[in-house]
Parts: structure tokens; C-alpha cells; sequence
DNA sequence: CTATTGGTTCGGAAAAATCAGAACTAAATG
DNA sequence: CATTTAGTTCTGATTTTTCCGAACCAATAG
């Protein structure tokens, strides 16, 4: 088997799983790229001659990989070109991004049931429709045990990588 | 406080977050009334009047919701009327769905590994380039874990739900 | 000080997603 | 059997996203 063509088709196959996490095509194919590319790096002209893509493309979407902590670079001494790779930390921003989505997500459920409560309040007067609460209370439960199971992984990780 | 307000607010509000995962925008609304309508339902013409979308929109997505399992309805005897809900199962399926998307992820980061063991090795020989394997070891960790921890909560509410 | 390298920024073209209107259909109603 | 109700389907307009080329800039090299 040749590992060139397996290179490729693994950057197309983890790119399009990549495009499910609100990343444009091509930025999609960048993080694939250097997913693949390991701690090398991979410079910018790199990207822009393997993805056959325009620079203003490619420095666009890297901008924005930068900005939500997917990416960074490193320089050699006396170069001048930017060596890109993957966050060392992107596990663990990966995994703080979905403590936030879902610390959002609980408090945004906490005010639809006290909505729903306010409502039943209501309701109760006029004898109209009462609300059930059971499914914000399973979403919050859902909400409250993943992040504890992240939360818990993220602290050991993080314990670790401290530790080495 | 005008409940009347709030609700308005709160769909607005939820259906932003919604649009997160991967929903249109009046998707995420029509899915964001149901969540705040509760077990009572909500008729396709309601949907169509609330939210100020066109019927031909809002068939379209309610579609697309019904077959990713987020919605269903129920009809009252005599009525050829539907009446939309949120799917009963929404949160098992939002679950279902996480640990779906997970094992497809983690297959691919075995693949990933394969490729770059297979390339060490190659690499062996001329003194080339060697991967590093962490991010692959920490990742499929990650998701291992993360797995565990929804399919154990699946399984408890499932056992829940039964048991009623 | 001129040329080359390694990018960035700006303006718009091309493609994709989203939505709406009009015509249609199938079931029930009168 | 004509009408109303409860939607569906098709076509195209509008909006948004994605991408590119050209001009530009800053640092280094010659």
C-alpha cells in the first residue's frame, strides 16, 4: 500500500468528518492536514500547493484556527516560515468547548422550566394546560453527567501533562 | 413578566443555540416551539403563523426533523390535524447520535494510528521523519472515556423509562 | 536600494443553503 | 360533486458561505 495515496485519503476522510464541527471545506482540510502531519509541521506553502488552494484561503482559515486554539505554529531559528501544527493542547480545548456548550445549554434549560413553572402558576388559576417538567429535568441530568464524566477526564489529563 | 414576552424571548433564544447543531435557522425554531410547547402540541398552521415562514418552509424542515428523530406528532380522533411534539425519545436519541458520531471518530483515529505506525516504520529504514503517537493514544482515551460515560447514562435512563 | 520570500487584506465571483409563492393533492365537509 | 382543510412539491429568488486573484506589506537576501 502506498502511503502517499493512504496520506491523502485520509486527510479527505478525517476532512469530512472535520466539516461536522462548523469548519469551512478547506479549513477542514487544513486540520486534517496537520493532524496527519504529526509535530514536523507543515508550512504555509505547503498547504497551499498540497490543497490546491488560494493563499488568501488558506490564510483565512488558519487565522481562524488560531483564534479557537486548534492551531499554532513554531519557527526555526534564522526562518522565516511558519511551521503550523496542531495545538498541543487541542484535546483539552476541545473538551472545554464542550463544558461551555453545555454550561450554556444547562442554564438556558434551568430558565425554560422556570418558564414552564411560572406558566403551570398560572395555568392553575384559569384551569388551563399545565406543562410537564420531566424533560428539562432529563436534559438537565443528561447536561450534569457529561460534563462531570469531561470535567473529571480533563482534570487527569491535565494532571498528567503537568506531571511529565 | 409577560409570559407571553418570554416565550417569544426564549424561543429566539434557544433557536439561536439550536442553530448550532446543524439546523437552519427556522428548523431551530420550529424545533425550539416544541421544546417550549410541550406535550400540548403544536399544529403545522401555529407553526406557520408564529414563527412568520411559509408553509412550503415549514413542511420542508418539520421533514427533516421527523426523520433525524427530534419531532413526531400525534392526532386527536376525528381531526385530520397534526399535532407536533418533540420526539418522547429526544434525549436518548441525541445520545444515541453522540456515540455514533464518537465511534465513527474513533475508528478513523485507528486508522490514523495504523498509517502513522506503517510510516515509522518505513521510516525506520532511511532515518526518516518518526510520528509521534500521543495525540492518537490521548484522543482515542478521550473518546473511550467520554463514550463510556453517555452509554452508561443511556442505559440507565433507559432502564428508567421502562420501568414506568 | 532592489528583489524575493512569506504572507495579509480587500473586492468580488461562484457555489451552497435557506426560504417563499404558486400550483398541486388527498381527505373530509357540505 | 364543489369546497374547505391540511398539508406537499416544484421552481426560482434571496442570502450566506466559501473561495480566489490581485494588490499590497514587511522582513530578509543579494
Amino acid at each position: 500500500m502506498d502511503l502517499g495515496i493512504e496520506r491523502k485519503n485520509l486527510i479527505e476522510e478525517l476532512g469530512v468528518h472535520l466539516e461536522g464541527d462548523h469548519l469551512a471545506p478547506l479549513a477542514a482540510r487544513i486540520l486534517a492536514t496537520l493532524i496527519l502531519s504529526g509535530k514536523k509541521g507543515v508550512t504555509f506553502e505547503e498547504l497551499v500547493n498540497e490543497l490546491n488552494a488560494g493563499k488568501s484561503t488558506v490564510s483565512t482559515h488558519l487565522d481562524h484556527l488560531q483564534n479557537t486554539n486548534r492551531v499554532t505554529y513554531f519557527t526555526k531559528p534564522g526562518e522565516r516560515k511558519r511551521y503550523f501544527i496542531i495545538d498541543p493542547n487541542l484535546i483539552l480545548n476541545v473538551m472545554e468547548e464542550m463544558l461551555n456548550k453545555w454550561e450554556k445549554e444547562r442554564k438556558l434549560h434551568i430558565k425554560i422550566r422556570n418558564y414552564k413553572e411560572e406558566s403551570n402558576l398560572q395555568a392553575a388559576k384559569t384551569g388551563d394546560f399545565q406543562f410537564d417538567l420531566e424533560f428539562q429535568e432529563d436534559y438537565l441530568t443528561f447536561l450534569n453527567e457529561t460534563s462531570t464524566a469531561v470535567q473529571k477526564l480533563k482534570t487527569r489529563l491535565l494532571a498528567r501533562y503537568n506531571e511529565n
